[in-house]
DNA sequence: CTTGCATCCTAACATTCATCAACTCGGACA
DNA sequence: TGTCCGAGTTGATGAATGTTAGGATGCAAG
């Protein structure tokens, strides 16, 4: 590895502490300020002051959610859909005593909302790292999406935005390599929290070990591991039980392919 | 290769004619039939007939289409919705030269209702082989979706359906080799066209050549090429342009792990 | 401070797949 | 009938990745 200690202490030591987040504030109440993280990711208007807040309101049972806990299972019938807080969850697939991981939740997501209308999932989601979830009942979303046809909209679109990411994933696990599909993972990982103002430009922490890493990529652990050190010799990144240390993050982008097109993000400027 | 004459002879030969496909008629009127096989993958009175007739009624431009025709490009802004009658599509991601493709439409599928909410679509979508479609524009849905919730309960429902597949294809493509993944993409075109009353169970019939597996598997045209060999070898199906010819659907099946549970399929025995 | 355990890291060898090159096959068409 | 061209096929070589094994590291519990 060439000088070690210049990348170590440009990647370790960001001069702002990141514990630092920036959080957005502009819900009124606390139980409102839990969507906001969800509606943020919606276009500006398309869910009035009113949906929000009849949709801040049915949220129910706010709970603490340890590391590794099933937050939902694969083929359960569901009554009510969770919301993440605070914190990441998982979509798995266990198969043959493999597990995939196909997709990454981040605060503000529904973990499973496509229970909603399916009635079941087909994957489990389960927490990554200590986090908080809130839930909303079926029955209250049914009644609530008749009378409002724009939270019907706006659920719906979550819904689409889900699948463009795993669009995204498809094309990155059909024509890239190791080291570039885990780079483009904390890409979308970093312009995701972005959308919800709880990013931070030196650091990405999430609380995925390389055997996570491996089962996002479709790689063994040893690879995953190679794919790492690969990024720490390019001096790219550096990443570290899980956080993520950009170099520079044009630079980690272009080699990552990493186009934020697909997650149309909205405008927050005005 | 082992007796060769004789998988040739029982796969190249069925009883039944390929081109003979059995088509459901639950319809009432020509129009109303192009949105049955979008229907029939919705749960019984989802929508009631009223409903499904005034969606039919939406219908316009029913034109054919040509083989490798782009039906919808990625970034364009989208006015109207288009439905796939006859045929199939790929949707695809070019970036470097290279062509992904991400998913695969068969007849009932809407091919960009995403970019109904969205706007704009991630990707292109791209006819492959001759085909038919109609539109419905957005104006349309709009106004109809704030007059019956039903309407966007089964759209809605039918995008997380398209989430699901993505799914499949990610857990796929972390966990399975060419040649499973090849097999998977054939049992799920044959479940998928099941669904609508399209399935010949002796031929699977598409314009794929194997440039485009390998785009679907994410492998290269000579790799899928050996894995489609490798089927052959096993005994388990022959590939000739475009046509796959099962020899035994369940040890297929089970050699690919597919598992139907994915396409929420929907019981129409009744 | 010691121990235990999960995680990270490395080495060696096997397999899968990419790449390049050449050749075959079969249908379209003049 | 002959030519052409896209698609399919095969072989050789190297890169990417899997598998197995074992060692290093670092936090946490006692």
């Amino acid at each position: 590895m060439v000088a070690p200690s210049i990348i170590t202490r440009s990647f370790r030591s960001p001069s702002i502490d990141p514990e630092t987040i920036a959080t957005q504030d502009s819900g009124d109440s606390r139980i409102a300020r839990h969507i906001d993280a969800f509606l943020a990711r919606q276009p500006h208007h398309a869910l009035s002051k009113n949906g929000a807040e009849k949709l801040a309101s049915l949220l129910r049972d706010e709970r603490a959610v340890e590391d590794r806990e099933t937050l939902s299972h694969r083929g359960e019938t569901l009554t009510q859909a969770v919301l993440l807080l605070e914190g990441f969850a998982f979509r798995t697939i266990k198969r043959d005593e493999q597990r995939a991981i196909v997709g990454i939740s981040v605060p503000g997501d529904f973990l499973d909302l496509h229970g909603f209308l399916l009635g079941r999932i087909d994957h489990d989601v389960v927490a990554a790292g200590a986090g908080r979830v809130a839930c909303i009942d079926h029955d209250q979303f049914n009644s609530l999406l008749d009378e409002s046809p724009d939270l019907a909209r706006v659920l719906w679109r979550s819904s689409l935005l889900d699948a463009a990411v795993h669009r995204s994933w498809i094309q990155t696990l059909e024509k890239h390599d190791a080291p570039r599909r885990i780079a483009h993972i904390f890409c979308e990982l970093q312009a995701r929290l972005e959308m919800t103002g709880r990013a931070n430009p030196h650091a990405v922490r999430t609380p995925f070990t390389q055997f996570d890493l491996a089962d996002m990529c479709g790689v063994s652990a040893v690879h995953a591991n190679r794919a790492v050190g690969k990024l720490r010799e390019m001096e790219l990144a550096d990443i570290r039980r899980g956080t993520f240390y950009p170099g520079d993050w044009e630079a980690i982008r272009n080699y990552a392919r990493f186009d934020p097109d697909y997650l149309f993000a909205v405008s927050r400027t005005n």
